[in-house]
DNA sequence: CCCTTTAGGGTCAGTGAGACCAATAAGGGA
DNA sequence: TCCCTTATTGGTCTCACTGACCCTAAAGGG
């Protein structure tokens, strides 16, 4: 660390901001805060906060996705480290690096609006995508859109779908966690062959079973088996037809 | 970002540390840099540095790279970033929060050695990992082998392994980023006929060729195709028989 | 003049995934 | 009550890809 010696080190303000995924009513939704003053004043914004003075990013990150969500029990939840975003103007008033994380909610429970009278809701995912809330404030767009390209590609060669999940569910409402992640509609078959085929990814529950959408047969319950990775991966279906590969 | 508009925040230190890789008599090398003063002094260190006020992380790691390697065209090189360590007490003097860099360099250069009294050198990674230079300073064991945990599974679906060669390369010596990254030996038939069925992964130079090792027959030359991704990955071979796919 | 080494071309079998099909078991409506 | 729809679950078939081989070509070294 050359000049570190020197303490010629200039002072920042660091933040978190957490892109907080859930499952509602079979659609990806965002956990937002509405922002009540300037800059930005009125516009959404992913939920965060300042760094205290004894605590890391990670213990920052899931302090505040306790507060802004209302849930108790944090601990199990899946919290990832995104990357930072350093842009030297992406504030107006100061200079704040902000280290982002990524966090999955099996249960969307009701949103709790921090303390700073900010609303919070969540809100489907893709309607933000399109712009309906307007763009979000500070980079929080682009966060946001890398925290769900980093879920999506998770889900190929990890186990991580089942942090979407309750303690008990389907396979198809595990499928349906990357039929909602990925935009697109997976053969239920050949999703349920390679899921089981997968040791410790699922755990059946012995005699459980239930009804997914109210209709059809009733499905099998699983538990999250102990495995992590997913090898072979699960890869996504290729939307491009040829090219799109480029730097 | 509650409790930001009140301005209730603590400032911290921001710097880059940088794991540079680079490919040395068939063997993975690292960067580093040997420390003049406390704390630590004597150790074997990451590269790295201060945010300057107007730059973002991104920049300032480019412009390490450029110092400590003494490369003039640090513009086309890879440079990605890990994660930020934020751990209370990673340094003992003050609060330090580190955005870590993982970056990859083709041929390897002469070590520069920073500005502060620091020797600099490319020592081979796996002595490293075997800690043959002894603990690195502060939490850079922790952060090299993360990044090296990070270049290896992309290798699996990128077509990163190019950023470790020349311009011009024979297959054989692209196989031998993948062998020496992984720490695995390659069928080369297998691989070159993954490589050549990766439509932009690599071009071949026509009529060129190089003698690679000094013997054998001479291989054709590629040069760096425009694809980045590779679909179907190419998985390194696993070498656990069975499990170690836990939490 | 072999022997070794590396490149480059091929075959062959096994695995896995996509595209299907069919049976089962539930609810809803006529 | 009797279909019709829906969803789960099990099965088959085929193709793509991979790993394990083989062989030959073309270079250098002893």
């Amino acid at each position: 660390m050359p000049g570190y010696d020197k303490y010629a080190y200039e002072p920042f303000a660091v933040t978190v901001d957490l892109a907080v995924f859930t499952l509602r009513a079979g659609r990806l939704h965002i956990l937002l805060v509405e922002r009540g003053q300037e800059p930005y004043a009125g516009r959404w914004a992913l939920p965060g906060g300042f760094l205290e003075p004894a605590e890391s990013a990670e213990s920052a990150a899931r302090r505040e996705l306790a507060e802004e969500t209302g849930l108790s029990d944090v601990a199990g939840l899946h919290l990832e480290q995104l990357r930072t975003y350093s842009e030297p103007d992406r504030d107006p008033r100061m200079r704040v690096v902000s280290v982002a994380f990524a966090a999955l909610v099996p249960d969307a429970p009701a949103a709790q609006g921090g303390g700073d009278a900010a609303r919070a809701a969540w809100l489907p995912y893709e309607e933000g995508a399109k712009g309906a809330y307007g763009p979000l404030a500070f980079d929080h767009d682009r966060i946001l859109a890398d925290a769900h390209e980093r879920i999506g590609g998770k889900l190929e060669y990890t186990c991580l779908a089942t942090a979407f999940c309750p303690p008990e569910f389907t396979l198809g409402e595990l499928r349906q966690v990357y039929e909602v992640v990925w935009g697109t509609d997976l053969d239920p078959a050949n999703f349920r062959r390679k899921v089981l085929a997968t040791p410790g990814f699922v755990e059946q529950i012995p005699g459980a079973s239930r009804l997914t959408g109210g209709r059809g047969k009733p499905a099998a319950l699983y538990r999250a088996g102990g495995a992590v990775s997913l090898h072979p991966p699960l890869l996504r279906p290729v939307p491009e037809p040829a090219e799109g590969n480029r730097r």
